[in-house]
DNA sequence: CCTTGACCTTCCCCTTACTGGAACCCCCAT
DNA sequence: ATGGGGGTTCCAGTAAGGGGAAGGTCAAGG
């Protein structure tokens, strides 16, 4: 399989795919072309990292999944740990955007938003 | 007031108001020895900028918050238009966290988490 | 056989919003 | 004069790729 085939069917751009390749997460063969080779191991390992990054995983986190996910004799203690960290992390991003979103809706829901030049939107912002 | 002052009064860290000054959002004066020299009015932009990164605006979006704060004579609708794109993508971010969060916490819930190689998660990650 | 267009290669710069560090200058107190 | 805690500039790096140039390759059509 070329590089267009395996993005495809991993739902990864070339370029990432490539990008993968170079910080070492992937290392497919190469033809006498020079063009990549992909066996279906490598396929499965892009849809795998398309699927871990999906889910917020950063890439080093994916770099460690991957070396679980091959091996056979992983304990399931170790995949879950990492995964509650990502869980852990995506509870506080989540409690983030929602102070923002709080206190930028009241914001919002004060200003008139007509012509006049009266924003409590800025007042908001301005005041010490 | 000296760059730690108006650090420590805005919130924001020495090289972050460097790095403000570099991209044009403040202009402070200079001292004869070279010292940047903050007046009020600077302060207040900084303490501004600061808010509204908090609240998740782009420095792009800050730059056109600030030339309407700056200019007495803006429509708060130009504001507010800003202000409820800004909310729109929090309220998207925090749909695709709770998507991603969803999925994960499914996972982790189902993997034992002990020695034994079986885990949910990775085969809910390599499943094509 | 030649060309055309789609695909592939490497290489380098660009992005966001800073952060860290090196090398150096300045001011005040001891 | 010296030590420490300011300040200054510039260079490099971060995460995770994206954009685009310059060029090699392959398959189909005329």
């Amino acid at each position: 399989m070329n590089i267009g085939t395996v993005a495809e069917r991993s739902g990864l751009t070339a370029k990432t795919i490539r990008y993968y390749e170079d910080i070492g997460l992937v290392k497919p063969l190469r033809d006498a072309n020079g063009y990549r080779a992909f066996q279906d191991k490598e396929l499965h390992k892009l849809i795998f990292l398309s699927r871990a990054r999906a889910l917020g995983f950063t890439i080093e986190d994916c770099r460690s999944l991957l070396a679980l996910y091959e091996d056979e004799t992983r304990a399931s203690a170790d995949v879950k740990r990492i995964a509650k960290e990502q869980l852990m992390q995506i509870e506080q991003k989540v409690a983030a955007l929602g102070a923002m979103h709080d206190t930028l809706s009241h914001l919002v829901k004060e200003c008139a938003g007509d012509d006049r030049p009266d924003c409590p939107i800025l007042e908001g912002l301005g005041r010490g």
